[in-house]
DNA sequence: CAGAAAAGCTGACAATTATCATGTTTTAAA
DNA sequence: TTTAAAACATGATAATTGTCAGCTTTTCTG
């Protein structure tokens, strides 16, 4: 079993924030696992016991809305923690977490958490202002919803995703979306979806290949987004 | 000036967690003032520079987007606090508060929040476990205004309204918003919020005299905004 | 109180977006 | 490798929503 306190992900996260003695103390209770490509982390209503990290992969956490369709609402990753927010608000999980490749990633026992949480204010203190991060972007996310067209969402998307993910050999973006998920990022019918992707590849904006997304041109999408 | 150890208020937000001896202290650096219909507490892009505990009345928090026009984030009434996050990501804030009606509110400087925040694990536990929760709360407002159509998400509006704020003696809501309002708080057209007000009175659903709502069915309305 | 400005309302029409239908391509399982 | 299922793509059409225009009512200011 690899140990928490020679990891470097946790650089990436609030776990940085640990000392070498509760390092340790995590590296004792914790759970490494491997999660295919399709898997469930966790479901809505569910109590997840624990927060994720993640080493390696990427997983789509939505929600369902009442009209029945899912809405994806954060893409985790590499270096990323999941489920700090149940395990504060101590309830079960309003979302659902699926992994989009296979995934590699720890799990961390509740109790243990808690615990650090309640005795080392580095790391209350550092998970407070990545939450405060977190509001600040959720109220972005809200802005566009509200007031920008699919196409302007769509733009936005692309643009969010070319930043947070790495770029594969050929130049196109690391994540593995489909039609569908992308349609579910932006709130929108998956054939609009597909269909406004045909329209950007057709002005050159992106390239398109199978999955694979190429974005080729920034400022013509930032102005879209914008609304120009 | 009125004593925070003694102040009502502190009893519905974070502020309820600190000790008789920080409350005092605060009572020697804080601030009470009155804010008039229409000001602006604070704009897009200033230092706050501290935290507003609302004491009376009602404001509305807004961001501007990109297409210009204001999308309402947040109403913030009796007994919420103000600013809290922009404090501790110390950065401007990126959203605007105007007052709907007269308030009452005082002012906590930074420096002496920031100074319980790190010796008060209490508070900043509390704080936390907010926040946790604002964050859900985001979670299901991005999902309303990605999915659901304009006429539900004004159904879902009223009866967030409807749970909100206290009645007026004839049963009205007792919060005071202009067409205009309700519109940058579903993210539609002023006109389309107007003309989807008007069905539901004449479905029985509301009834509107003036600027006062009244709710008559809300299980209708619960149905509406679930999408049946 | 009068006049001006703002807010509210409604209709007509245009633009956006969803839905349904159908065919093609890709993926995954036997 | 074959075959079934899933994903992708596009057209046609309907439903939703935005925009503009014109009018009425309410609110504010001097």
């Amino acid at each position: 079993m690899s140990k928490c306190e020679q990891c470097i992900i946790r650089e990436f996260n609030s776990l940085k924030t640990l000392t070498k003695d509760e390092l340790i103390r995590i590296t004792g209770c914790k759970t490494s696992k491997t999660v295919k490509k399709g898997e469930v982390l966790f479901d809505e209503g569910e109590h997840i016991n624990g927060v994720f990290c993640i080493k390696d992969g990427v997983c789509k956490v939505s929600k369902m809305s009442d009209n029945g369709r899912d809405q994806i609402i954060h893409l985790i990753q590499k270096g990323d923690i999941l489920g700090e927010r149940s395990l504060i608000n101590n309830e079960a999980s309003n979302l659902k977490a699926i992994a989009i490749n296979d995934m590699e990633v720890c799990f961390i026992p509740k109790d243990e958490i808690i615990r650090d949480l309640e005795n080392n204010p580095n790391f209350s203190l550092d998970l407070l202002r990545k939450m405060a991060n977190s509001l600040k972007k959720a109220d972005d996310v809200i802005v566009d919803m509200a007031q920008k067209t699919v196409k302007q969402r769509l733009a936005t998307t692309l643009l969010f995703l070319e930043a947070k993910f790495d770029k594969n050999e050929n130049g196109s973006i690391k994540v593995n979306l489909s039609r569908e998920d992308i349609a579910n990022i932006i709130g929108t019918a998956t054939e609009s979806a597909i269909r406004l992707l045909s329209e950007f590849k057709k002005k050159k904006l992106i390239d398109l290949k199978g999955k694979e997304v190429f974005i080729l041109n920034v400022k013509a999408l930032k102005d879209l987004s914008e609304g120009f």
